[in-house]
DNA sequence: TTCATATTCAACAGTTCAGTTGAATAAGGA
DNA sequence: TCCTTATTCAACTGAACTGTTGAATATGAA
């Protein structure tokens, strides 16, 4: 009956990674093309190190991957988890305007009826 | 340059409010129809005072409103705070999927020049 | 090897968060 | 009025989060 706790756990680091205005601002850099964390720290005003955990939150989320090149260790935008979070969301939102569109044809009924009377 | 602080809050405010299992089963609840503070707390083995504040979060939040019934206050679902956040990330997939669509042509392509030459 | 660059680790401080219990408030019902 | 139900507020606790600085590690260049 209750979900599958991993599943769970994936939603709960998945939501909170996207939680953080930071975060976001990286993913969203992030949708244009890998980056190092250099360049992705390059716009805030946060230290360097701060960024880098802020990738490792992203990582442990499933949001990115990470490649090797020399020192450098880009960062790439992995889009599956972005999917799962969408369709948690639309799974909810469907359900919801299914049972207003079935709320819908009751009352046009009840008003049909009562037109008839 | 920056996104405007509201909107910022705004999809913070969406995101950690998702980023909790019992906050997510409640929208889950809360698509199948409104429900009571009593109602939603059944199925949790914690206070009703730390669901009530859970549905503060998620009111707070814009996922969900409140009704008055008497003593009660029937909580629904808002699910246009929903639709910004898939929103939100399907925006950033698509910009994704769209390079990724750019990079195949570009390797299409020079693969057909490699086969010309 | 030595130096420079890119990144991460570790320890610390301040803040936020989820839960608890106990008291307060709101609205009806007897 | 008194009692019950539904909900919220307040104060407290422990855990988790974000940022800092300084040290460590990894790789490449001179």
């Amino acid at each position: 009956m209750a979900a599958s706790p991993p599943d769970d756990d994936r939603l709960d680091a998945a939501f909170a990674a996207l939680a953080d205005p930071v975060r976001r601002r990286i993913v969203a850099r992030l949708s244009t093309g890998p980056a190092t964390v250099n360049e992705l720290a390059e716009p805030f005003a946060i230290s360097i190190q701060a960024v880098s955990r802020h990738i490792q939150v992203l990582e442990h989320a499933g949001l990115v991957t990470r490649s090797r090149d020399a020192q450098r260790r880009p960062v790439h935008l992995a889009p599956t988890a972005l999917e799962a979070l969408t369709s948690w969301i639309d799974t909810y939102r469907l359900i919801h305007e299914q049972r207003f569109r079935a709320l819908d044809d009751i009352l046009a009924t009840s008003i049909h009826k009562e037109k008839e009377s």
